[in-house]
DNA sequence: TTATCCTGTGACAGCGTTGTCAAGAGGAAG
DNA sequence: CTTCCTCTTGACAACGCTGTCACAGGATAA
């Protein structure tokens, strides 16, 4: 190629390298890669140079060479929900620690955008997808999505007939340890407030809730189950149907603690008290539940874990090693003043690892 | 190369695509990128034929080619404050939009994180970056570091003597109007909690501090500023301690309200009536502020805004224009319960655009 | 008519790595 | 002293694309 302006070029080539230590470009490669035989004084020799020349390989010629980017795609429903950034933090430091780069798509709860991003994060020749959570795509349609990719982690999600590695939470424990609790504190009219679609968490959570009710020997009320979408002001508004259809409701379960707070909120502005007239309780424990008006009673999921394990779950299937499928992760009951009961004024602190 | 049973190969490539067109494969180049003329005829036949072969272009080849990677780093110092990830959310929306794909870098608020990422991000050859607050790095090591790349915007922070596109509120304003709020209402010994750093938004609003007391004419008491680290524990204990010494203290104006939560907790537990004996404020208006016991008096930030105005300053950088320098965006100020006068009994409900 | 300029197209050389294969050096084995 | 290793090293061809330049053929200008 004639010498051509508009392109920025590299300073430092392996060709430097090479030129400056007195050994073939592909020495110095055998070097920056720990591969091969090479003596220790050759070794030396390019790694001074390297120091010197203040070198470093160039990623897309890399890529290109070795059919591997070291980078992997991420993809979260919502980024908005403070419970995504913490699986995001966890994977990043992971990833970052063995030198990958992590690409996030945020799909916005949206089925298109979920196969967009899938199908561009494998024309994108990533090596490896984490995905969270998708809504919308049947099992088969995202089975197949995800097998374009080399290696494959979901979080909190199962896709039969599909290798990809597992890690989740106990959805169903969560949810019946929530029944039980607001159950032993005397509740028997139990409302459900969920998301309406048909991803494998929402579906969990919905069946324990019914199952739990069942093995309370509680009926099991279809009108109780709300089914609305995340935004703040939907919840709001089908929780307050519910409430003015339903007066005798007791409880409300909610399917994570973004929708309880928009319960809360309903309840407040009703007038009704929490909890004496309405115990309501969360999932996730996300930051600042613990300070709401009546701090919130949920289950507390170890998001950084969660995210570092699906990290090192997908690192052992980029080496090959897909011994380990499924991790399950059981989170624990933080009781607050939601619901009665409540230990003292204020219930557990925080942990800092949220 | 002889056949290499290690590497996936790319099953279509441009030469795929010009056989079944009958053109070269600068011509299909030239289809696929708009660029010089190519007949209709023409364009329809490699049209076709890359619709019929499935064909996308290999990434790494391209950025080899190029040097140009369509992708763009995204530094922000903690993702864990929900701050952040409506930042990345406009980001990354206004980004995918124009097919670059986002790398995102959390420094956990670490000076050297940030240089090791700032360094990475140029060396992984992203096209541009953005950055938000780093502190910890002197100006100057920040600008070479910075100026590394081809393209760059600052969020929320100015670099003196640096070309890079600058998106920021007006942190002047915002702790301006948080002090006169609580003035008006009486307060005259104002204390304030801030982070430890030297970052710009920090220097500023301190500075807008000392200088609001001044106008109001109080006296500035250096021992009422308090410098602690961002973790809950951490404001906690620093508060704790303000509290015991300076029980005279009536507001605590806070440098945002992930602090401004962890103050209100201290003065829960100390048994400090909120807003009566002390106002408390915050600045950003994250979610679930509104929900807080005594839910939070802050400056509404539009942080989506500032992560899709930063996005589109780069996009023009990336573009070669570099006209609009600076975007300063005015904070609003949000009444609630944590100052007196509260205009009823919840505060303005937040919208939907956080 | 001939010179000049478009429009449309293709040949070909890189971009900076990695993978394959071969070969030189030096010692052990015969 | 040859043969056969093993240990090191290097030559060279990919990887799939873009940038440059060249060139054919028709239109326009001189």
């Amino acid at each position: 190629m004639a010498p051509n302006k508009n392109k920025r070029q590299q300073s430092v080539t392996l060709v430097d390298v090479a030129t400056r230590a007195h050994v073939s470009i592909k020495t110095v490669s055998r070097v920056i890669n720990n591969e091969g035989p090479v003596s220790t004084a050759t070794r030396e020799r390019v790694l001074k140079a390297i120091k010197e020349l203040n070198y470093y390989p160039n990623r897309a010629a890399r890529s290109l060479a070795s059919s591997r980017s070291r980078v992997i795609g991420l993809l979260v429903p919502s980024i908005a929900n403070p419970f995504f950034p913490f699986i995001i933090l966890g994977v990043t430091r992971v990833m970052h620690e063995h030198s990958y780069d992590v690409l996030v798509y945020n799909t916005d709860i949206a089925p298109d955008r979920s196969r967009k991003g899938l199908k561009l994060l494998a024309e994108n020749h990533v090596d490896g997808v984490i995905v969270c959570s998708v809504p919308g795509i049947p099992d088969d349609e995202l089975g197949a999505l995800i097998n374009k990719h080399q290696a494959a982690v979901l979080i909190n999600m199962v896709l039969p007939g599909n290798n990809a590695g597992v890690v989740r939470v106990d959805d169903a424990h969560g949810v019946k340890a929530l029944v039980e609790h607001v159950v032993a504190a005397g509740r028997k009219t139990l409302a459900f407030v969920t998301n309406p679609t048909d991803k494998f968490s929402t579906r969990e959570r919905l069946n324990a809730f019914r199952e739990a009710l069942r093995s309370h020997h509680l009926p099991v009320d279809e009108a109780l189950i709300v089914r609305t979408p995340n935004e703040s002001e939907k919840v709001y508004a089908a929780t307050q149907a519910l409430l003015q259809a339903r007066p005798d409701v007791d409880a409300i379960i909610c399917y994570n603690d973004m929708m309880a707070a928009s319960v809360l909120r309903v309840c407040m502005e009703m007038g009704i008290n929490v909890p004496e007239q309405v115990a309501v309780t969360g999932f996730d424990n996300i930051p600042l539940t613990d300070l709401l008006k009546q701090s919130l009673t949920t289950m507390h999921v170890p998001k950084l874990e969660l995210g570092i394990k699906a990290a090192e779950l997908l690192l052992d299937r980029l080496n090959g090693d897909s011994t380990v499928g499924e991790i399950v992760i059981t989170p624990e009951l933080v009781i607050r003043e939601s619901t009665p009961n409540a230990p003292g004024p204020r219930g557990p602190q925080p942990s800092s690892g949220w």
